[in-house]
DNA sequence: TTAGCTGGAGTTTTT
DNA sequence: CTCCAGCTAA
């Protein structure tokens, strides 16, 4: 026992041995969080104080938890079974299969994706009729999906204007059509756990009674309806279970999702929790960088409260360059990871970060014609290619021939035949008899409905011939029978999808071989349909990696969000332009700057060893140069902490060479030619001023140069101000001071 | 039915 | 600029 206990520190100890009330412990950025977590729910069982399936543990992707699962069953020799760890969607999955009946749904309900969901908003919108104008699917569906996640079914939602109603209205017809279908969307997943739970009183307590104590890791991430989740399973009073809620306010970079920060106050007021425990020790970073974070995070007024320290040495200083242009800022980029390479770092060790994804594409480009090796995160994922979702859609209609939104996918895939006219004729069979679409076919097969017939016979025959074949197998046979294979073989392009639904087969095989012995009919024989249905839900909740070539040795591009959660050796934070980072659409009231700066503390905090901040002076955006002021979040670093590898307040002189502006190039910058920036307005006279240069007016605050006409005394220059809006100067007037 | 065009929009994203 | 959805023409 006392060797699960070793080499925690102080707080973490105390964390992991927190006696069994309900606990909230802020877990700073690589305070060993993850460790804390694990090592309690050993030290919980292995001292005899629950027994694995008393322990429920909750994530939010499926990434962190199977490393939770891995590093528990590391320390303990235990059947993985016994414990409930999972994501929140995945445990509401598993409770509603198990209580299919008393939830109200079909026993082999499916589950849809975010994709899935937005088609059939989409075609129940067609179906009644209702402009695209006044309510755009995707308007619909944030709204069902916020709705939800606020625990509110359609008939609970107040409708203040006749907008709303119909919004309400529409809602409710979702709700209809998802029912009459037998499927779920992601937000169903908790909301119909959660009710069911509610309204289900024996079976609340029987998981009440049974899951002791609640783990909930990245609490910070929850939305409303995920906090009540929590609060039912864990029951009120001193009979509750222990739940013990990790996380960090700093690092809540998802309220536009729905998370809702406010949840870790309420636990603490709600569960009179009696100690918060601060994880503040840092293992990760060293001094300089955990300084910078600090200062960064300072700025923010709505705080815990928690300051991260290190007994680390300072290590090096934050290293700033200001670019004159994007392509510029690329060029350099290059170089320095040039020499990086050559001093011998690793390339899967270095991070080149960016506010948004757009930013990748210069970025990409450069390292392309450089030939450095790159991986970007981000993209389809593989569950989300349009070959799998095919496939998936042609074994969806095997388990459940009800599914629209399934049918409608393949009923002209591969092509057979079947126009909008005709799938419009059999939609309105359908709606007049108030049937499934494959229900509905023999009502029209009459009229031009042969090609309909045939696709029925031929997912008939489909059904025949999967009928006692294992999991691999039908799929392969489903993927050549429904002439998939033959589809993609005659495309120009069908290479790679081909690939992609072997690869489909093989990880069915891999899935089947996890799940054998779980799906044992009455007669002992595996039951198939049961298997494929977890398949499918796992296909659903589980999207897949983003990108398959994750082992080689590349560089790693991806935006801030997706770099939360890891950790780099060197990080390149590029883009730190205000409207950029922060962005401009976040900056609605102090709310979405204090989020803008919990993000640039997420990206400053993924560094052991070294950080870049870059940014450019001006950059390719929609289609037009923008010149961007200097982020706010460089200044808020402490000018100590920093190294400009460019000058950090002078601004060049249009007749000098631009590369007299490095007062201290490192070993790669000396070696990037720099061209002028393309913007120059060389040859005008503007007293020492130039396009994209800072500059500061006494009434107007600091800006930067944008545009410039005429010279000498009738120069004029246009400015942008920010906040305070773009200005055209006369420079014989106005007092313009360099920055 | 599909290719090709046009217009509009353009943060962040897991399940 | 570049991607996408939705529409029109063959």
């Amino acid at each position: 026992m006392s060797s699960l206990l070793t080499g925690l520190n102080e707080a973490q100890f105390a964390a992991v041995t927190l006696p069994p009330r309900p606990a909230l412990i802020l877990a700073g950025a690589g305070s060993g969080k993850t460790r804390v977590l694990t090592t309690r729910i050993a030290w919980l069982i292995q001292s005899g104080q629950v027994t694995p399936q008393g322990i429920l543990a909750v994530t939010f992707t499926n990434k962190a938890a199977r490393e939770m699962l891995a590093r528990v069953t590391a320390m303990l020799p235990l059947d993985p079974r016994g414990l409930w760890i999972g994501t929140f969607h995945g445990l509401c999955n598993r409770l509603l299969r198990t209580h299919f009946r008393d939830a109200g749904l079909p026993q082999l309900f499916q589950i849809l994706d975010s994709g899935d969901q937005l088609a059939a908003i989409k075609r129940l919108l067609k179906m009644l009729n209702v402009g695209d104008d006044k309510f755009p699917a995707r308007d619909v569906q944030y709204f069902i999906n916020s709705q939800k996640e606020a625990g509110l079914r359609s008939s609970a939602v107040e409708a203040i204007d006749e907008y709303s109603r119909q919004r309400v209205a529409l809602y409710a017809e979702y709700e209809v059509q998802c029912q009459r279908e037998g499927v779920v969307d992601f937000a169903e997943l908790l909301l119909r756990t959660y009710e069911l739970l509610e309204r289900n009183e024996p079976l609340r307590h029987h998981y009440q009674a049974r899951f002791r104590h609640i783990l909930v890791d990245e609490f910070q991430d929850t939305n409303r309806l995920q906090y009540q989740w929590l609060k039912c399973l864990a029951g009120g009073g001193d009979r509750g279970a222990a739940l013990f809620c990790v996380g960090d306010d700093d690092q809540s970079i998802y309220a536009f999702r729905g998370a809702n920060v406010g949840n870790m106050r309420a636990f603490e007021r709600e569960f009179r929790v009696e100690t918060i425990i601060r994880l503040e020790q840092n293992y990760r970073s060293d001094g300089n960088i955990l300084q910078a974070a600090n200062a960064i995070i300072r700025h923010n007024r709505q705080r815990l409260g928690k300051n991260l320290w290190t007994d680390q040495a300072d290590g090096e200083p934050i290293r700033i360059f200001e670019a004159f242009s994007d392509g510029d800022e690329g060029r350099w980029l290059v170089e320095e990871l040039q020499s990086l390479v050559g001093e011998g770092f690793s390339r899967q060790d270095v991070a080149v970060l960016y506010r948004s994804n757009a930013q990748s594409r210069v970025l990409e480009h450069q390292l392309f014609s450089a030939g450095i090796p790159y991986r970007v995160y981000g993209g389809l994922r593989f569950f989300e290619r349009q070959e799998i979702k095919h496939a998936l859609a042609y074994l969806r209609l095997l388990v459940n021939p009800d599914d629209d939104t399934a049918f409608l996918r393949v009923v002209n895939f591969p092509p057979r035949g079947i126009g909008a006219r005709t799938i419009e004729t059999l939609q309105d069979a359908a709606r007049h008899s108030g049937t499934s679409l494959v229900r509905a076919v023999a009502a029209v097969a009459g009229k031009g409905g042969s090609n309909l017939s045939q696709f029925l016979a031929l997912l008939e025959g489909l059904r025949r011939q999967a009928s006692g074949l294992a999991l691999p197998d039908l799929i392969a046979r489903v993927v050549s029978g429904a002439g998939l294979a033959m589809h993609y073989q005659n495309e120009r392009e069908g290479q790679e999808r081909l690939e992609n639904l072997d690869e489909l087969v093989s990880a069915a095989a891999n899935f089947a071989a996890e799940a054998a012995g779980r799906h044992l009919g009455e007669s002992g024989q595996p039951d198939l349909h049961a298997e494929l249905v977890e398949f499918l839900s796992h296909a659903a909740l589980e999207a897949g990696d983003h990108q398959a070539d994750a082992g080689a040795d590349a560089v790693q591009l991806m935006t801030v969000h997706a770099a939360k959660g890891l950790e780099f050796g060197i990080v390149f934070l590029t883009g730190l332009e205000e409207g950029l980072f922060p962005h401009d659409n976040s900056l609605n009231g102090e709310d979405g700057l204090e989020e803008e700066r919990r993000l640039m503390y997420v990206a400053v905090t993924r560094a052991r060893r070294r950080l870049y901040l870059s940014l450019a002076q001006s950059r390719m955006l929609h289609g037009q140069t923008r010149y961007n002021l200097r982020s706010r979040f460089i200044t808020e670093v402490p000018p100590q902490l920093c190294k400009w590898l460019t000058p950090p307040r002078v601004g060049a002189r249009v007749a000098e060479p631009a590369f007299s502006r490095y007062f201290e190039p490192s070993a790669a910058s000396r070696a990037v030619s720099r061209p002028a920036p393309t913007t120059s307005v060389a040859g005008r006279d503007l007293g020492g001023l130039r396009v994209g240069q800072n500059v500061s007016h006494g009434r107007f605050g600091v800006g930067v140069i944008v545009a410039a006409e005429g010279s000498g005394s009738d120069a004029r220059v246009q400015v942008n101000f920010g906040k305070q809006g773009v200005k055209w100067l006369a420079l014989g007037v106005a007092k313009l001071e360099p920055v």
